[in-house]
DNA sequence: CATTTTTTCGCAACCGTTTTCGTAAATAAA
DNA sequence: TTTATTTACGAAAACGGTTGCGAAAAAATG
């Protein structure tokens, strides 16, 4: 703990504390003279204010929670860049809270982010999140929340995110041009709507081709340790999907061990195509055609919002959604 | 903010401030009676207690500092994992400041954690830093710091590293192994410990194997921008290097591009290696050798010293040097 | 029954900073 | 010179918990 404190200066300065105080916050009521002299002294003896007892008495914080479900995703990682670059410029500081897709640790972080601590929060969902009590709590606080990527639908408030549903027509559209007839459709959740939009973008452009239902159109691999097994064994089975888009980055790996091992050729035998920010995308054998989306745009759009909505509470956070669009990369796995 | 403090439940309870406050805490003095009370009060009114409050007047703030040079490298994200993982079971908060590999922007980082905002600080240094000063200042303030992965080597503190040096001699003596006359070392910085030793492990092994000095051994790519100009170049030069390893995660990219674009066959014309955490490298095109670190171990032991340092200060972490040894995994790119 | 001990609680200071309000001195206006 | 205004600062009360100490009530002891 920092030993010296506005009382330390004002002692030495034969000044009182609230002088001091005005003149670090360069108040109008303090002479220029004495305003160097703080200054003067508080740099010499190195001074640091504590941020505890501003907090507590100006009942905010100058620091935001960012709730994600993991940081080992190339998504999340860029976007937590993304949400520090306008930080910083803001001067907050940034709280990470990991929920590990676990709707228990979500609510706690979130009843924690009641205290005070943070004067808003951004959020990603857990894949177990279907339930909103937790989240309109904080706002019940007047906590600011803005949601990324993950939203909770019945949830009124900001949120950014990517265009879903046209991505999901859109990776499954160029399946079928590439001539795929069963193409699969890999999910971790039935309830994210990020799942649940490029799902239905997916069915939609299966439906408009005229493709009638089989099996496994849909596959839902909730679980992180299962999803090679299961993965592979979709791909012996004799529905063995066409094609096949990951609906999350954590999906590609296990998908491509599978098919080199058991010698399925891509994009010969099925054509891959992931929902990715994946940096080494273009050097996997073979390249992975991806949906790119603007993890570190999302990230500060998502940020600027919250900080909007922090620092005038006339803003009206629930009337802005916005989309920013992902681009679909081509690349040899869908060839 | 929350409007429910232990005021409110004081007046609705009939009774002290001070007796709620010992209540809470579970506190000797308070029978087991108003205990239930004000903790089902609590409960049903979702008191949260201000946690400033609490750490303006205890003097410590159950947070950390993780203070990296850049969030979207695997090997911090795993690290974060780590840490956070241990944060949690101990209660702690992890604030998470970006350096982007800046020193100025390190030094006003540490500054502010002079505030008493943090009880202790883990750090992995920025390229750039090669001075000791700001970080010898927060030991002066008694606040822990611990290294993990890139120390600065002037202060005395516990460090959590892994084998470099053996790993550099390890990496150069695979290559030569396979049959390399003349591999390169790709570093970022020339003051990193952790390069220093790589390369230092790596000179090593080619002094142990007799084999004289020739161009562009050692590389240095300090600029994430010109990175892959500046190796596309060196592979198009007279003296291309026969094998190359790679100090970190991010050149691999680069490289592999560079090599596709100039058609040099990986591993025939030349063998990678690489210090990296990547969950892709099985799934490269070809899968790609690595000196895989352990990340998450590491963050999950530096964040353990921290606590031990901040919980007794009789514990002396000066002594405390713990190294975690990588694994190298063989891969096609150098077959 | 008197005395000691234990149990249970309240008072008040404190943590470091901010902010309202009051006021003495200096300056301007009358 | 008197009065009004401005300038520059200090006293004190917050902010919301925590904690040492005192004290009344209850229980145990003699």
């Amino acid at each position: 703990m920092s030993r010296v404190n506005i009382k330390v200066l004002a002692d030495q300065l034969q000044l009182s504390v609230s002088t001091i105080s005005k003149a670090l916050r360069d108040s109008y009521e303090i002479s220029d003279e004495t305003k160097k002299k703080v200054l003067e002294l508080a740099t010499r003896l190195n001074y640091v204010p504590n941020p505890y007892a501003s907090s507590l008495r100006r009942k905010k914080s100058k620091t935001i929670a960012v709730v994600l479900p993991e940081v080992a995703d190339n998504f999340f990682s860029l976007a937590i860049n993304g949400i520090q670059s306008v930080a910083e410029t803001k001067g907050y500081h940034v709280l990470i809270y990991l929920s590990h897709e676990k709707f228990a640790n979500e609510k706690t972080i979130l009843e924690d982010c009641q205290s005070g601590r943070v004067d808003g929060v951004l959020i990603s969902i857990s894949s177990e999140t279907n339930s909103a009590d937790h989240i309109y709590k904080l706002q019940e606080n007047n906590i600011p929340v803005v949601f990324f990527d993950r939203e909770q639908e019945a949830i009124e408030t900001a949120r950014v995110t990517t265009n879903d549903f046209d991505c999901g027509f859109l990776a499954a559209n160029h399946l079928l041009q590439k001539g795929c007839h069963k193409p699969a459709f890999v999910s971790i959740s039935q309830s994210l709507p990020i799942c649940l939009n490029r799902v239905n973008g997916f069915k939609a452009a299966l439906h408009k081709a005229g493709i009638p239902h089989y099996d496994n159109q849909i596959i839902y691999c909730p679980d992180n340790d299962d999803m090679y097994k299961q993965i592979k064994s979709i791909l012996q089975s004799d529905q063995r999907p066409d094609g096949l888009i990951a609906s999350v980055e954590k999906i590609v790996t296990p998908v491509y061990l599978a098919c080199h091992e058991l010698h399925i050729r891509i994009p010969h035998d099925i054509k891959i195509i992931a929902f990715a920010s994946l940096d080494t995308a273009p050097i996997l054998n073979p390249p992975l055609t991806t949906i790119t989306q603007p993890a570190f745009e999302i990230g500060k759009a998502a940020a600027t919002l919250l900080f909007k909505g922090i620092e005038k509470s006339s803003f009206d956070l629930s009337k802005e959604k916005l989309v920013i669009p992902s681009a679909l990369i081509e690349r040899e796995s869908t060839m």
